[in-house]
DNA sequence: TCAGTAGCTATACAAATTGTCCACCCAAAC
DNA sequence: GTTTGGGTGGACAATTTGTATAGCTACTGA
């Protein structure tokens, strides 16, 4: 399952500039509009896009602290309700279970470091968790992004 | 710096149905079409939208590994000429400066885990790099979300 | 080789949405 | 008391969308 080059300008496109319309894309992009329709019913149906939502900066909202927690929990309570649990708190914006020492890996945000303890102190409190660590992030040198990976499409024409 | 209820709304209603128009969303809100596309344009300006993008799923791509690297750096290097390093290799999404023992914190794919392999060479080798280590991401319980956060907003009427 | 299929182009049309105006109103701030 | 920021409601032309149509080409499997 891969996407094409087409596809791959077509995403570029609309990441670079999101608020173009189907016609304006298929101007830019040289081909015809219910080529670009049909590309994007694809994409979404396929998977490979999955939304369009707003993208939000934690940060303009307040949350200035971005922090990694990384948990280990009790073998016998399973990550499921763990999750479950952490899946309550609006902070915690992300968990994955994970290979290691560790069993769980979380990105949280909070709105100074102090609230940060508060967030931390939620996520200790959960039923399982036994232990847990935290890096703050300083810097974001990279922010998440895809296109390098969507680009990474062999050049064969459009196709 | 924050938004009120509305933006909330505003947010969530655009985050779970993203095609919706302006008009539309007016309509659902129950306000004017001019107040959402004031709202719009004054969260775009004060940086909490920061776009529209199309959501991209790696693993539809064909990238179904996801990793988290730590990296320890060589003191004198300094960050920048790592970071820069790394965000030419289009598998790394994301990269950060964090505290603790470790130096930096990446989120990076690779389309199997003999291909993560080659994916943590090319980050072994970034000159300044001096070690890594990495855990696989198994699940995902929570994937990434801001909207509990959003939803996070004193009611107080609309305002 | 031939039929079938998938994907792209080109075109058409009505319906809906957008981008901008404007005038007016209200509440909070000065 | 008056400025100011935000919201309302309405109006307009221009553009875009949703949806169909038909023709063309390239590839696939029998």
């Amino acid at each position: 399952m891969t996407i094409d080059r087409l596809d791959a300008r077509l995403i570029s496109l609309l990441t670079e500039e999101p608020k173009l319309g189907v016609l304006e894309c298929s101007r830019r992009l040289g081909v015809a509009r219910g080529t670009v329709q049909a590309r994007l019913d694809r994409l979404a149906e396929r998977g490979v896009i999955t939304g369009f939502g707003p993208d939000i900066a934690p940060a303009a909202l307040g949350y200035d602290v971005t922090a990694f927690v990384t948990l280990q929990i009790r073998q016998v309570s399973g990550h499921d309700p763990v999750a479950d649990q952490l899946a309550e708190i609006p902070e915690v914006l992300e968990v994955h279970t994970i290979t290691g020492g560790d069993d769980m890996h979380c990105r949280v945000v909070a709105r100074s470091n102090a609230d940060l303890q508060r967030v931390i102190d939620l996520i200790v409190d959960v039923r399982g968790v036994v232990r847990t660590s935290s890096v703050i992030a300083l810097d974001t040198p990279v922010p998440y992004r895809i296109l390098p990976l969507v680009n990474d499409v062999p050049h064969r024409g459009n196709r």
